[in-house]
RNA sequence: GGGCGCUUAGCUCAGCUGGUUCAGAGCGUCUGCCUUACAAGCAGAGGGUCGGGGGUUCGAAUCCCUCAGCGCCCACCA
């Protein structure tokens, strides 16, 4: 088989990926072997390819094609998600790049461009998956809107309605004034913000001079024109929704302003002074303003105390004609301009540096408003019952398990979820409403007009109305694993009983909530069964400094090119390497670099097997018998320490197991060990050995670097159509009895080895030049003596008497080894590594020896550490008394 | 303000149910090699008082306490 020089992924990538999809590799169909299920959590449907999705991709694939070659029926179905809010904020943005405003159309009009932008963008990420090497089942790419998907989730809003579980009501919500919706508590960031504190005048009216006692503590402002209370807040601009002046009723400070009215600065509104232990006593002056419309906690005072709100801010966050004055005016501006107002007006008191945290729309960015509006919530107390418990038990198992904390947490403090958008792209809330107000919920207009008709028999359709909002992405994403399978609509499904439930979910730790909890709520809710046995966490992939990529930072390279310049396999590679489970990943091109190179070093390794011809008629050298038995040991306990990484979602090591595996000791010790002379031709059982040891190597590198192998693979051996590494057969024996002491054996056969290259290094000497080895008595790797002479180039004598004078030498074990070197030995410096040792050695035995006097260590440590120590005592015993013949020699000489 | 986690070679990390011959790996560094599979390579070398302090124990990188630094999550102090 001729192959070319230099690996060329990007024709090989092409070939196989073509060859698989045209094949049907990747696709799964309910048999009788067991199912292996991993739905991807979907990308933006615009979105593109970046090293987030490489991480997680990658992982995903790994788990599925090993999954698929150990003989399950692997199934990892790829999706897009419709992502509501960025996805209608891109469509915005681009209709306004054309000059349109969405409130210029109708909500047809609107959602016929933002198809338009789905069918042109969507697909795009998925392709791109496809360069990476990504084995999804293609035939089952579904979208959380195509129909199957939207179907589901109104069936469930519908359900969860019925149940008593979903109800709309007046609540206080996070509004993105920007989007022009409200959001869920999960979607809200808080970030830190360098603002100012106001401390702003509140003047008691008709002040009669009344209240003050003159106790202790109290703190009562005056100046020429009478006396005030001081209230600072970071938000002056709320001022025209002041309706109460909140003071707390253990409050010395205050206790004079009780029952007082205060004037609302530049306001002029009069309002009364109320009392609640809420207020912290030691922020500002211990004063709050009241403004029930845009506060969560005023809004619950306003409740307690019947004040009036009054909102004084429009949808986008503009003054509203409510407040009266600034009508208009963005909030930040009359920010600034209220508070030059008040100083002007002498109303502010100081002004002050303050740290605050801004709760801020994590799509647009911008702050949020608390808002009292109608929506739609789902009661999420009873999920949290039904989901707290299989995380906890490990039912549901979390890698790494740290987050188990965390979702615990969340689910002990859950809140109800405001699953209404304010958005046309979506699914649109099934709920319509009648002329009189009340309103029905159904999944279908038809049903929608029966259930209004026995409220109100004259009914038509078009006395209906469909409420205008949709549901938040993630009350179709929460379906994920059960939509897929169209489990919701059909549980009884033939597909659904056989992948359901799913195996791993692999996903970021910054959507635990939104999505990892909400699918196992869910889940349970209409399975009764685990959504996913495991959940991986990844970290978050960061640049070699440690920053989080970014476009501004310009740190974040494009997926496409990594792959163009070091391939998909070295870029998977790169990536896996600097990905141990559960921590951050400090991404850095040069693992890319050490990815390609690693292919090509596998290359190589095929070129050199490849280049062999087997011949009946060659005796088997004895060094090949050796290294076949070695390496044969080797490989089954790799591939047992495989299954052992793999079982613990070690994928970083696993990965760095097999490269070591490969390159060290199957390329520098095997091949090297069973290596003919140029030209010569090796005898078929070796040959027959080192085509099963690769095709084995391929089977375990496979799920990490899936195209190089395929390549190989398929020039290793006669292969037919149709035929793939990925679903052959290739199993490797379990680890056996002697295994263990192979592997040791030849570890001391390495050093030996190393040590005799050391010496030739540092003297210079040519590995081609053969040198003889003396070792006293018999040697201890007797049965890999024809490998350590092949691969240091040397003759060994047992008998130590041979050894010439001039030697240098060496210990493995208790084993002293004295290489030939005449005419290269250094007599001087022989004695002093000799010496150096013995000092080494006297000081260890030192240690040894304390610890073996002591009394209570041989009276209370086990046996068997007792017995180490004493064997240690032996062995440097015997070391010393081997060394100091050898001084003795040397300085003899 | 709560909760969780981290600190081991220049960098990134293993090791941590305490004890198998003075702590391992990758990358980087240094030295020598174009040895006919591979210079995208090979061979060799150097590099750590396991964050500081204290304790438990015959024995601590590993368990406990404490201090310092770093990170993440949650929370309605305006």
């Amino acid at each position: 088989m001729d192959i070319a020089d230099k690996y060329n992924p990007e024709e090989v990538e092409k070939k196989w990926y073509a060859y698989w999809t045209e094949h049907k590799c990747f696709s799964s169909t309910p048999d009788g072997r067991k199912p292996y299920t991993v739905v991807i959590p979907p990308p933006n449907v615009t979105g593109v390819l970046h090293m987030g999705h490489v991480l997680n991709e990658t992982i995903q694939d790994i788990l599925v094609r090993r999954a698929r070659m150990e003989g399950k029926n692997a199934c990892w179905v790829p999706g897009t998600d419709h992502a509501s809010i960025a996805t209608e904020a891109k469509v915005v943005a681009r209709l306004a790049d054309r000059g349109i405003k969405k409130s210029d159309l109708t909500r047809e009009q609107f959602l016929e461009h933002a198809w338009e932008w789905t069918r042109e963008h969507g697909g795009i990420i998925l392709s791109q998956l496809r360069s990476l090497g990504a084995s999804c089942d293609w035939d089952r790419t579904a979208f959380t809107m195509d129909d199957v998907r939207s179907k589901s989730v109104i069936h469930v809003f519908v359900d969860l309605y019925r149940k008593g579980l979903i109800y709309r009501g007046v609540r206080m919500v996070n509004w993105d004034p920007k989007a022009l919706t409200a959001l869920s508590d999960e979607e809200v960031v808080y970030k830190e913000e360098h603002t100012k504190l106001y401390y702003m005048k509140y003047r008691v009216a008709e002040d009669d001079g009344t209240g003050a006692t003159g106790e202790e503590g109290e703190v009562i402002h005056s100046d020429a024109e009478g006396r005030y209370a001081v209230v600072a807040t970071t938000r002056p601009e709320t001022v025209m929704g002041d309706v109460a002046v909140c003071i707390n009723p253990n409050d010395p400070k205050n206790h004079w302003l009780r029952g007082k009215r205060l004037i609302v600065p530049l306001v002029g509104r009069v309002v009364p002074v109320i009392e609640d232990e809420y207020v912290d006593i030691e922020f500002g002056t211990g004063c709050l303003k009241v403004t029930p419309a845009h506060d969560v906690n005023d809004y619950a005072l306003g409740e307690k105390y019947h004040l009036p709100s009054i909102d004084i801010f429009n949808d986008d966050a503009t003054i509203s004609e409510a407040a009266g004055m600034y009508v208009g005016q963005d909030r930040f501006d009359v920010r600034k301009q209220i508070a030059e107002d008040m100083v002007k007006a002498g109303l502010m008191e100081k002004i002050e540096d303050y740290d605050n945290k801004i709760g801020c729309s994590e799509r647009t960015g911008v702050p949020i408003e608390p808002k009292l509006s109608t929506q739609w919530f789902l009661r999420m107390q009873h999920f949290a019952d039904l989901a707290l418990a299989p995380v906890m038990n490990d039912e549901i198992e979390f890698h790494p398990a740290k987050y188990k904390n965390t979702y615990r947490h969340w689910l002990e403090n859950i809140k109800d979820w405001c699953i209404s958008r304010q958005l046309w792209w979506g699914h649109r809330i099934p709920a319509y409403y009648l002329p009189d107000g009340s309103y029905v919920v159904a999944e279908t207009e038809e049903e929608a007009l029966e259930l209004a008709r026995q409220k109100d028999a004259s009914l038509t359709a078009a006395d209906l109305r469909r409420d205008e909002d949709a549901l938040d992405t993630w009350f179709s994403s929460w379906l994920w694993p059960m939509s897929l399978f169209d489990g919701i609509r059909h549980p009884e499904g033939e597909e659904f009983a056989y992948y359901y439930p799913t195996d791993t979910l692999v996903t970021g730790p910054d959507i635990i909530f939104f999505w990892v909890a909400r699918m196992i709520m869910a889940g349970y809710e209409y399975t009764g069964k685990r959504p996913f046995k495991h959940v991986y966490f990844t970290g978050i992939v960061r640049d070699k400094l440690g920053r989080k990529m970014s476009k501004s930072l310009g740190n974040s390279p494009d997926p496409l090119d990594l792959i163009q310049r070091y391939s998909a396999d070295g870029v998977r590679m790169g990536m896996m390497l600097a990905a141990p489970a559960g921590n951050d990943i400090l991404f850095d091109e040069a693992l890319c670099l050490q990815g390609r190179n690693f292919c090509n070093k596998i290359w190589n390794a095929f070129r050199l097997v490849n280049g062999w011809e087997a011949s009946d008629k060659v005796e088997r050298p004895a060094a090949a018998a050796q290294a076949s038995a070695w390496f044969d040991a080797r490989l089954r306990t790799a591939a047992a320490n495989q299954t052992d990484l793999f079982s613990k979602f070690r994928l970083s090591e696993a990965l760095m197991d097999i490269f070591l595996l490969f390159r060290d000791d199957f390329s520098g010790w095997y091949l090297e060990a069973i290596k003919p002379a140029a030209g010569q031709p090796l005898d078929a059982a070796t040959y027959s050995d080192v085509l099963r040891f690769f095709d084995h190597l391929l089977h375990l590198l496979h799920p990490f670097m899936p195209f190089i192998t395929e390549e190989l693979w398929q020039n290793l051996a006669e292969r037919t159509e149709g035929e793939s590494l990925m679903c052959s057969a290739g199993t490797i024996a379990a680890p056996e009895e002697g295994d263990e002491a192979i592997i040791k054996c030849f570890a001391d056969v390495q050093q030996i080895v190393q040590n005799i290259r050391g010496i030739r290094a540092a003297k210079q000497i040519s590995p081609r030049e053969p040198l003889s080895v003396a070792v006293g008595g018999e040697l201890p790797v007797q049965r890999f003596a024809d490998i350590v002479c092949k691969m240091a180039n040397v003759t060994i004598a047992t008998n130590a008497a041979e050894a010439a004078d001039a030697t240098s030498h060496f210990m493995v074990g208790t084993t002293e080894y004295r290489v030939n070197l005449e005419g290269h030995v250094d007599t001087e410096a022989e004695l002093a590594k000799a010496q150096a040792e013995i000092e080494r050695l006297k000081k260890f035995l030192e240690g040894i020896e304390k610890k073996l006097s002591n009394e209570r260590f041989v009276s209370h440590a086990p046996e068997a550490v007792v017995a180490m120590e004493r064997k240690k005592q032996a062995d440097a015993t015997t070391k010393i008394q081997l060394l100091e013949e050898t001084v003795a020699k040397l300085t003899n000489r």
